[in-house]
DNA sequence: CTGTTTACGTA
DNA sequence: CGTACGTAAACAGA
């Protein structure tokens, strides 16, 4: 294809048959290969936006649109009541799949259309022949054939021939090839073949080669009707008693071409499609691949943003620092601070820093050849918090500066942060993105020739001046973001709990906790050898030798060698999780079932150990890093490695706490955990008098709860009584539901029913307050807590049940999962300025949600105790108390409590 | 070599 | 058919 400047005589419209090709797309990919994890069949959205993106690359149109179907009947079914009347009811798989592609269409800005009493085919015949008949080249994709009549000399059909990848380009050529008649005589050929899947029925007999023989020889169908008594044979005799349904079906397979629309050809353009609409819709999707190739593609194609970021660098030189800082960063003005370098692990290191100021003044600094008097002046400044700055994820420069003995402070404004808190469901806050959706513009410098940038050694310089821009966008991008959490009422929260947070949680990094070397590798051999036993032992019992680890192989194992019962259905076979190991055992009392649950359990206690042992520094210290923007709740997330997730139920996995150790020139660890926050944020949410009550008591919540809904005294709840309520109380903060308590607590469905009933019967205030938060949430898009963290949950009005029903449980568990850890931030960030007023010397290490974990230097403990609890039971005012516990020990085990 | 699936650890 | 995470190993596809 010779591509020539884009006229208005090359435009490209670009037409799709929505139904047709997501139908096609359901039949040909397998629904078990393309679902969401919460069920959600995704093969016809897949394999259509597949296809979609495919022909948007190849085809490179100018102007797109998507035409569908709709439900009301058609003339067609006017003239033939039994049109379509074979196909059997859309499957409800289908169906829900529908919206979601209109999401997919809506989130790239590309139109689609649909008129009642017309189907997507007469739309295309329409918009087809309106636009080659202003010059337009126009290409219809569609598996439907009848769209082969549009066929000309500006008008090629794409037609699926199989899958969803290999499309058959139907020029006039390839149609008088394929079908022995030119385009506009197929509909004749369809209408004496005829067309099954439209329940049109032909004449028997007649295949397309007969056909297109008398079309040809009578020159088109009239002549073929006109001569019906000339024709011999078999073939003649049937023509003759099917006449009406081949007269029929001519008319009912003609494409309308003057449908009445709104919109013409030439407004058909592709808008600006929003990438933050694709990664959420890609995400709730789980299309990962997909999202790369419609990157990949759509960037090729995509509009430029209206223009990126002028900005002059100066690159400082000896002696320069302090006279660029005063000059342009003395003021009021926030200023924009990018690095580059490496952190993590607690540590990092920095090799270059830009500055850049909303008034355009940019300066890079590299950080390594700086002399004394200028790395003074640098660190002087990055560190008053007078001089305001704005930083795009600053918790990893943070930790770079820190290496070098620098403080970063004065940070008002962290954009990723800050996009967090606006879009807390987000996955990435690429900078880039941000900037585009915010500020409309490119993350790159001017097409600005000028020549004084393109010294040599240019690559470097360019990479400077990359960073210079990204410095000067973080300003701008702040701003937008401002007023962003302002308008959703998240300022504060920025302001007075996360931006402060960044520093604390450096320092946790910084710091880090001290590991048991020695001990972790014996406890590693122990676990290796049982870990081995089993193995040995589970080979034994089956007789050969097979992988425990591999689920495939365990498969193979239980249903297929010694026929055990099927479990629940997975993905790919059966499930082989210890639930249904565990139920299988009582089933079957087959040995190796035990090794096999024995094994799981010990071979993940080992490789957690194998896991952290090399990661220790070489003071025997391990640095998680703490993830501040990954919980869509508020929560604080762990990782590399993940610190929240130390074993603690068994007594084999609280062994690994015992590695966990005091570091030297420290005393002991200390531990205190807010008890039951969770349950304590729902009864101060729903105000509930007896909830309320049952915590002033003092006693204990879950028997206290379980006496009331029992009718009974305390005294006589025995242990299983108390559990059962156990299990609601915590339940209900994630919308259990009667079925799944009677799976946990192992009764019958209306038993469960029945007890939860009588909960409610005795905290009314708790039902009220679950329901009203789902109507609430729905009605607002979002929910709220405490200090106004919002977590969006646009399925809430999903007509899709999964999804909405998951939505609800969100909605039940986002306010109170996140208030917990609101309190616990602002817990952190009490602790931590009261230390540092007490001048204390011992240091917070890690937070596991609803715990923190600190170090206690010599002589401290008792301050740091009384301090500790001050600071965490006061941290908010609930209508209950929050209840502290606390525990000191040499190890984190012992600390526990 | 990469991404996905299964399973499982915590609150 | 209970929320929120992160990781390891096996596996499948490129």
């Amino acid at each position: 294809m010779v591509t020539t400047e884009a006229t208005s005589e090359n435009a490209r419209l670009l037409l799709l048959d929505g139904h047709s090709l997501a139908y096609r797309a359901f039949f040909a990919l397998p629904i078990e290969n393309f679902s969401t994890t919460t069920g959600q069949p995704t093969n016809a959205v897949y394999g259509f936006t597949s296809m979609l993106i495919n022909v948007l690359r190849d085809e490179e149109p100018t102007h797109v649109v998507v035409c569908f179907d709709r439900s009301e009947p058609t003339f067609r079914h006017e003239t033939y009541v039994e049109y379509k009347a074979n196909r059997r009811e859309t499957p409800d798989d289908f169906r829900s799949q529908i919206s979601l592609i209109f999401e997919v269409l809506d989130a790239l800005r590309i139109p689609r259309l649909s008129v009642a009493g017309y189907e997507a085919d007469d739309l295309i015949a329409t918009l087809a022949t309106q636009a080659v008949g202003q010059g337009m080249d126009v290409s219809i994709v569609s598996g439907d054939r009848d769209a082969f009549q549009l066929v000309g000399p500006h008008c090629t059909v794409l037609y699926p021939r199989k899958g969803v990848s290999d499309l058959a380009r139907m020029t006039p050529e390839a149609v008088e090839e394929k079908y022995g008649v030119p385009p506009e005589r197929h509909r004749m050929l369809t209408a004496l073949v005829g067309e099954t899947s439209d329940n049109l029925p032909g004449v028997p007999g007649v295949g397309p080669k007969t056909a297109a023989k008398w079309i040809t020889k009578y020159d088109g169908l009239d002549g073929v009707i006109a001569h019906v008594e000339e024709i011999t044979g078999k073939a003649g005799a049937s023509l003759r008693e099917h006449l009406g349904d081949v007269m029929r079906n001519y008319q009912v397979n003609e494409l309308i071409r003057d449908v009445p629309l709104d919109s013409a050809p030439a407004e058909l353009t592709i808008g600006q499609w929003d990438r933050d609409e694709i990664h959420t819709l890609f995400d709730t999707l789980q299309f990962r691949v997909l999202r790369e190739r419609l990157y990949a593609t759509l960037s090729a194609v995509e509009p430029e943003a209206e223009e990126g970021f002028e900005v002059e660098m100066a690159r400082l030189g000896p002696g320069e620092v302090a006279a660029w800082l005063d000059e342009h960063a003395g003021g009021e003005g926030r200023v924009g601070v990018a690095v580059t370098g490496t952190w993590g692990r607690g540590t990092g290191d920095i090799t270059g820093i830009a500055l850049a100021t909303q008034a355009d003044a940019g300066a890079f600094i590299d950080p390594v050849e700086l002399p004394e008097d200028d790395e003074r002046a640098l660190a002087a400044w990055l560190a008053d918090p007078k001089r305001a700055k704005a930083v795009h994820d600053a918790k990893g420069p943070m930790l770079a500066f820190a290496a070098r003995g620098l403080r970063l402070d004065g940070v008002t404004s962290d954009t990723a942060l800050a996009a967090y808190l606006a879009l807390p469901g987000q996955r990435s806050f690429d900078l880039g993105d941000l900037v585009l959706r915010y500020l409309h513009r490119e993350l790159r410098k001017e097409a600005d020739d000028g020549g004084q940038l393109t010294i040599d050694g240019s690559g470097e310089q360019e990479a400077a001046f990359d960073l210079v821009v990204r410095a000067r966008a973080v300003v701008d991008l702040a701003e937008a973001l401002d007023a962003d959490l302002e308008r959703r009422g998240a300022t504060r929260l920025l302001q007075e709990v996360e931006l402060p947070l960044v520093e604390v949680l450096a320092g946790l990094e910084r710091v880090g906790i001290a590991l048991d070397i020695d001990y972790l590798a014996k406890l590693s051999a122990t676990f290796g050898a049982e870990v081995k036993a089993m193995e040995e032992a589970a080979w034994e019992a089956i007789g050969h030798e097979f992988n425990l680890g591999s689920p495939k192989q365990i498969q193979q194992v239980l249903f297929d060698e010694l026929q055990l019962p099927k479990t629940r259905r997975t993905k790919t076979g059966y499930t082989t999780d210890s639930d249904a190991l565990t139920s299988l055992f009582e089933q079957t009392a087959h040995p190796v079932l035990e090794h096999l649950l024995r094994h799981r359990e010990v071979s993940k206690l080992k490789s957690m150990v194998d896991s952290l042992i090399p990661m220790a520094d070489e003071d025997g210290r391990i640095h998680t890093t703490f993830g501040q923007m990954v919980a869509a709740t508020g929560r604080l997330s762990s990782s590399d490695p993940n610190l929240q997730n130390i074993p603690i139920r068994t007594a084999e996995g609280r062994q690994i706490r015992e590695g966990f150790m005091v570091g030297e020139g420290y005393d002991c660890l200390f531990t205190a955990d807010y008890s039951q926050i969770e349950l304590r944020i729902m009864a101060h949410l729903s105000e509930d008098a007896a909830l309320i009550d049952a915590f002033g008591s003092g006693a204990d919540f879950h028997t206290i709860t379980a006496s009331r809904v029992f009718g009974l005294p305390p005294e006589q709840i025995d242990g299983e009584l108390r559990s059962r309520i156990k299990a609601m109380n915590y339940g209900l903060a994630y919308g259990l539901s009667a079925f799944g308590l009677s799976q946990q607590l192992r009764i019958t469905p209306d038993e469960a029913r029945a007890l939860m009933a009588e909960y409610f019967e005795q905290f009314g205030g708790v039902r009220d307050y679950l329901r009203d938060i789902v109507v609430k949430a729905r009605q607002d898009g979002y929910t709220e807590t405490i200090m106004g963290r919002r977590r969006y949950l646009p399925d809430l009005t999903s007509d899709n049940r999964q999804r909405r029903e998951m939505a609800e449980r969100m909605a039940l568990n986002a306010p109170i999962q996140g208030s917990a850890a609101d309190i616990i931030k602002v817990a952190m960030l009490n602790v931590d300025r009261a230390m540092r007023a007490a001048g204390l010397r011992s240091r917070m290490l890690l937070q596991v949600h609803d715990e923190l974990i600190f170090e206690v230097a010599p002589g401290e403990l008792d301050a740091l105790q009384s301090l500790v609890r001050e600071q965490m039971s006061g941290a908010y005012d609930l209508r209950v108390p929050l209840d502290v516990s606390m525990g000191t020990g040499r190890t984190w085990q012992d600390a526990g409590h």
